[in-house]
RNA sequence: GGGCGGUUAGCUCAGCGGUUAGAGCAUCCGGUUUACACCCGGAAGGCCGAAAGUUCAAAUCUUUCACCGCCCACCA
């Protein structure tokens, strides 16, 4: 590794590099043995629907971070990677891209279409896989998963066959959410309400029988019109005073001339509409609950992709909105239709094509939620698993309550085959005899085929053509990834594993199933063993400007690779988390991206800077390896004769504080803090303080500059590291540019910066504050008198302390030239020549500087009382407070202590105010 | 219908009981001493959405309200 930095900062060309070479040299693979502490977390599994978005960057970034973190401090860590196959979702990508050649899936057959999508599986596999090893995630590559490898199929076969066995999982005969366009049953959850403009239709449907002066027809009303040619009853409650003579008669059903019932039933809202309710069984919910009560039959009107059937006499074969517009325009010419009402209200529609949502009755498979959420409920409560923020806690805890079954089949060809099979003969479901798997072109089956059926012998078996729900075998995931059910190495020491890191948009999908499939499936007497994370970070959702979800269907989703070679992956890595504060949404702003590329830039900088001098001091003799070698590093920090001392202490205190406070940040998630941390300690602290203040050191003799180059190069590689897990690259390519062990790879191998008793200096805080207090008066009052920068003057400083003096006198060179004056002079007395107007007085260290100089009296005199009249208000209130009894007993001591010492300090620093504005005149 | 989050400097956001409420960007003033103009030095800018309450003390806790955004929910 040459030693010259380049002069500009390419971050492209470094991220490439370090990022190819930490996949080829493996260097994440975790160890599932020896000793120490274990940290272990699984990729939430992207979709391999295309390629990873900015929302998927934030995730990794933060996974990224923490992963970096516990292995620097030693952990056996492994960042498990892998990808899902989303079932739903990639056959929606495959069928769309296959609609452009106009052909339809049926077209292909199943195999043919499933040849498609693994095709295409590659494709995006491949580009998912390759942009995040470019964006840095460090994770063990060689323990890649895919959910529908052989080896989770069989997760899969076993997590199904023992919930079967337990009766967990069901077939049955019911009403779910039927996506027209998908062709699928789909859960509650994949359902989204939209609220959008409707009609609320209302019909009349006759009396049959009425009498002369009675009411000749029930009034319902209805969103759905077409709905209607399947009904079965009308209702009304059974305690309502209008109908009670009707319950029992029967009305006639416009357009079928059909006679239906009038029954009476709880479910009906007296206070809403007409008080009476159209009944359809089968397209319904709740009517098909009604229906149920009252064994009314079930009549289906619709085909799977919502066109009218032939129960719907003559609008079979029309679409259902046409269906609609067509029955409510024959039922206004019978003058059936009594109004028609403009209303809002919530469509539900599929999560994936944003079809609306047929409920249908169908025979579907099921999952019994109830035991499975009560288990996972007492480990949230028990504190098994610690969720943050805590308000996703108590969500949690409110779905676990009101769960209800999963509807986990689905009509798709992309996904883990249903292992049942049906007898033709007598119909009987005979489940595959255990969870082994074979491989057939390249692709897992179930091996353990029944061949005859056990009730009638029949050997006749027909597979169950249903695919499960992709969130079957995603909450498998944390267990599935690591060999379960096999009780492997990797089981044993990454089980439970330490964290999951997800978005809140997928708690109920993905985090709440993993812990209720987690505690029901694994082994372990203990819940604690069985849990599949021991702490749930939630992070927030990237959205665009507009406040909507990044997503790739609408074209709002940003590319990272696009970012990243625009401002380079560490500078969006820096952004990211900067922004990340737990629990509130972020929006992308280019602002932000350019202030963390500029840090970036800045830490590259000032590393160069420390390169070129040090060519400069080579020609004295003095060699890097003098400097930095890793044991010359670790006695830091070194003792400077003379001036510098002061400097050198202080930037090993603020490390040491900032380490602490870092770890402290990272330990709670909170990223935007630790970015923070060490972007104020670098640029701030480092840069604008620490080289500022010991430049000169660097060039002078061997006794003074060897100590301050080692001092520099400690700190130097210990900032490295502080900022390594945020900005990896650029961390990894100076790193090595700095002498290293033979057998140093990286500096993700190296430790992370650790709070050092020995460095702790409060004293050295203490007084640099005091001296920076002063330089930044000194700098200010030449601002304010418009002193061209390259002119020195002299000031003259009011010091009363014996011991502040002594300081000011020690660093006198280096005040000297920070505040860059000619001169200084102390004085017991404020100064009264000069022109200097410093507003910015501090009350430890007043400094005034002397110069000649025209100034704005009036408005220097303005801006003086402006600030004098600011101390007096705060100055009174704090007299006010402090001579208020129960301020003095009710508060904490030290809180009143530090409002007498602040008082003080006003009050002297009113003082100095005063006598200036006095001198003005 | 329930629940959650937001409302703080022109912008993007921190701070979530105790000093004069912070940062970055933008603005203004001044700077080519070979680390960095993706820079350096300095300044200006805020009755912390509204009201009431709790407290010695409120941007921070409570309640109500307003607007914005999410999530959950079988009222046709």
């Amino acid at each position: 590794m040459p030693r010259e930095i380049p002069k500009a900062y390419e971050p492209q060309e470094i991220e490439q590099r370090w990022a190819q070479a930490w996949f080829d040299e493996k260097l994440f693979r975790a160890e599932n043995s020896g000793d120490g502490p274990m940290f272990s977390i699984a990729l939430p599994p992207p979709n391999i629907t295309g390629s990873i978005h900015i929302g998927h960057m934030l995730e990794h970034t933060q996974i990224d971070m923490l992963v970096r973190w516990h292995r620097m401090r030693g952990h056996h860590t492994l960042w498990l990677p892998g990808m899902d196959h989303a079932g739903i979702a990639t056959q929606f990508v495959v069928e769309r891209q296959l609609a452009k050649e106009k052909i339809r899936r049926q077209d292909l057959g199943r195999e043919e279409f499933e040849r498609r999508v693994w095709k295409w599986k590659a494709e995006s596999g491949g580009v998912i896989k390759e942009q995040m090893i470019r964006l840095g995630a460090s994770c063990d590559w060689t323990r890649e998963k895919f959910t529908l490898e052989p080896a989770l199929y069989r997760s899969v076969l076993e997590a199904f066959l023992r919930l079967y066995g337990e009766g967990l999982i069901y077939r049955g005969r019911y009403m779910v959410n039927w996506c027209p366009r998908c062709q699928t049953a789909i859960s509650d959850l994949e359902v989204v309400h939209i609220d959008r403009p409707g009609k609320l239709w209302h019909l009349r449907y006759p009396l049959v029988g009425a009498t002369g002066d009675g009411p000749k027809y029930l009034v319902v009303a209805t969103t759905r019109p077409e709905t209607m040619l399947g009904d079965t009853a009308v209702a009304v409650h059974p305690d309502d005073d209008r109908y009670q003579n009707l319950i029992g008669k029967t009305v006639m059903l416009p357009l079928m001339d059909r006679e239906i019932p009038i029954i009476a039933d709880t479910y009906v809202d007296r206070e809403f509409g007409t008080g009476v309710v159209k009944i359809t069984p089968a397209h319904d919910p709740n009517d098909f609950e009604v229906g149920k009560r009252h064994n009314l039959p079930e009549i289906d009107v619709m085909t799977g992709d919502a066109h009218m059937n032939d129960n719907a006499g003559k609008y079979a074969g029309l679409d259902r909105f046409a269906a609609r517009a067509r029955i409510v325009e024959d039922l206004a010419e019978l003058g059936l239709l009594e109004k028609i009402e403009d209303i809002q209200h919530a469509v539900g529609v599929c999560d994936r094509c944003k079809s609306e949502v047929e409920p249908r009755i169908s025979e579907q498979w099921f999952c019994k939620m109830k035991p499975l959420a009560e288990t996972g409920k007492r480990a949230v409560l028990d504190g098994l698993i610690e969720v943050v923020p805590d308000n996703q806690r108590t969500i949690l805890l409110n779905w676990f309550e009101n769960i209800r079954d999963w509807c986990i089949s689905r009509q798709l060809w992309w996904g883990h085959r249903i292992p049942i099979w049906h007898c033709t003969a007598c119909k009987e479901m005979v489940p595959a005899l255990d969870s082994r798997v074979e491989i057939v072109d390249g692709h897992a089956r179930a091996a353990s085929v029944p061949t005859k059926c056990p009730k009638c012998e029949c050997s006749q078996l027909v597979q169950d053509p249903d695919v499960l729900d992709t969130w079957f075998s995603s909450g498998l995931w944390p267990f599935s990834t690591l060999g379960w059910p096999d009780d492997t190495e990797d089981l044993r020491t990454f089980y439970p594993t330490s964290l999951l890191i997800s978005g809140y948009d997928i708690l109920f999908f993905w985090d709440a199933r993993m812990i209720m499939m987690g505690l029901h499936l694994t082994s372990g007497f203990d819940p604690a063993q069985r849990i599949p994370f021991r702490r749930l970070y939630l992070h927030s959702l990237v959205r665009t400007a507009e406040g909507a979800k990044m997503s790739k269907t609408k074209g709002t989703g940003v590319d990272p690779l696009e970012l990243t070679q625009k401002f380079g992956t560490d500078a969006l890595r820096y952004m990211l988390a900067s922004m990340a504060a737990p629990g509130t949404d972020i929006i992308l702003s280019e602002d932000r991206i350019l202030g963390a590329r500029a840090f970036a830039n800045k830490i590259w900088n000032a590393a160069r800077f420390l390169f070129v001098n040090l060519e400069k001091a080579g020609a004295q003799g003095i060699t890097i390896e003098e400097l930095a070698a890793p044991d010359i590093r670790a006695a830091a920090p070194y003792v400077v004769p003379g001036e510098g001392a002061l400097a050198h202490r202080w930037i090993f205190a603020r490390l040491s504080a900032v380490s602490a406070q870092v770890n402290d940040a990272l330990e709670n998630f909170r990223f935007h803090e630790a970015a923070q941390l060490i972007y104020h300690f670098f640029w701030g602290d480092f840069c604008d303080w620490y080289i500022e203040w010991v430049k000169p050191q660097l060039t002078a003799d061997r006794d003074v500059a060897v100590p301050a180059w080692r001092n520099i190069f400690a700190a130097l590689e210990a900032a490295l590291r502080l900022l390594h897990p945020v900005m990896p690259f650029l961390t990894e390519e100076l790193w090595h540019r700095l002498p290293q062990r033979a057998a140093a790879k990286s500096i993700a191998l190296e430790s992370f910066p650790e709070p050092h008793a020995n460095w702790s200096d409060e004293k050295a805080e203490r007084e640099m504050s005091y001296l920076q207090g002063g330089i930044v008066s000194a700098r200010n009052q030449r601002a304010e008198l418009k002193i061209n920068q390259k002119e020195k003057v002299p000031a003259e400083a009011l010091v009363l302390d014996q011991q502040e003096r002594q300081l000011i006198e020690e660093n006198r060179e280096s005040f000297l030239r920070l505040a860059s004056l000619s001169d200084l002079k102390f004085s017991s007395r404020p100064a009264s020549s000069g022109g200097g107007a410093a507003v910015a007085i501090s009350a430890d260290l007043d400094i005034r500087v002397i110069y000649e100089a025209k100034i704005d009296r009036t408005a220097e005199g303005a801006k003086l009382k402006k600030e004098i009249e600011r101390l007096e208000k705060d100055i009174d209130s704090k007299s006010k407070r402090l001579a208020d009894e129960t301020f003095r007993s009710k508060a904490p001591p030290e809180i009143v202590r530090a409002m007498e010492t602040t008082l003080s300090e006003r009050q002297a620093e009113l003082q100095k105010l005063r006598d200036r504005l006095k001198q003005l005149d």
